[in-house]
DNA sequence: TGATTATATGAGTAAATACTCATAATAGGA
DNA sequence: TCCTATTATGAGTATTTACTCATATAATCA
C-alpha cells in the first residue's frame, strides 16, 4: 500500500483551515506566541490553543515554554512555499472564475 | 477580513485525503476516468464518484463527458507541484521522526 | 425495446471536526 | 501565601465527512 498518500493527506489536513493558515502567518512574520495571536485574529483562547495543538501534533510546529507563555515556530520553512504555492494556485482559479463571469 | 485564507483552505481540504491524493496521481500519469481509477486504487464505485465530485467542486479537477465514460483533467498544473512539496516535507519529517528513534 | 455498462445520487450511519463555556494547571509577581 | 496571567483541557453540541448499500440516470449496443 502507498503510505506516502497518508502522510501527505495528514500534513495538508493540519494545515487546511482558514484559522491555521493564518495563524502560520502570523508566525511566519515573528508573532510566536499565543498570548499576541489570539487577539489579532480574534480567536477565542480555547480554540486557538487546540488549533495550534494541531499544528504541533502533525509536525508542523515546534512549540517551547519560556516562562507563562508557549513559544512556537516552524519546523520545516518548505511550509511556506506550500502557502504561498496555494495562494499563487487560488488567485489563479479566481481569476479564471471572475473571468467566466465577464469581470475584468 | 482575510478571505485568501479561505480559499487557500478550500484548495487544501479538497486535496487533503489520502484517496484524493491517489486520484490525482493516477490521473497525472494518464489514468483519467472513472471506470479506470476505481479497480486500481479498489474504491467502492460510488465512493470514487464522490471524491471526484469533490475534487471538481473545489476547481481542481475538471470534468467532460465521452459516451459511457466521465473524463478528467486537472485544471492548474501546479496542483502538481503542491503534491510533490508535500511529499518531500512528508519525507524530510518522516525522517526526521526516525532520526529521533534511532533508527538509521 | 431490452440488456449492459458507467456514473451519479438518496438514505443511513459512524466518526471526526470546530467551536464554546467553564474549569484546571502552571508560572510569576506582590 | 494569595493573586494574576497564560495556556491547556473536560464536556457538550452542531456540523461535516467518509463510507456503504441500493437505486436512479444515462449512454451504447444487440
Amino acid at each position: 500500500m502507498n503510505t506516502t498518500a497518508e502522510f501527505q493527506a495528514e500534513i495538508l489536513n493540519a494545515i487546511a483551515h482558514p484559522n491555521r493558515i493564518r495563524i502560520l502567518e502570523k508566525i511566519r512574520f515573528g508573532v510566536n506566541c499565543n498570548c499576541e495571536i489570539a487577539p489579532e485574529l480574534e480567536l477565542e483562547q480555547s480554540n486557538l490553543s487546540r488549533h495550534l495543538k494541531i499544528l504541533v501534533k502533525s509536525g508542523i510546529l515546534r512549540a517551547w515554554k519560556e516562562g507563562l507563555r508557549t513559544n512556537y515556530e516552524i519546523t520545516n520553512e518548505r511550509i511556506y512555499d506550500l502557502l504561498d504555492l496555494v495562494s499563487d494556485i487560488a488567485k489563479t482559479d479566481l481569476e479564471k472564475k471572475l473571468h467566466t463571469f465577464g469581470v475584468s
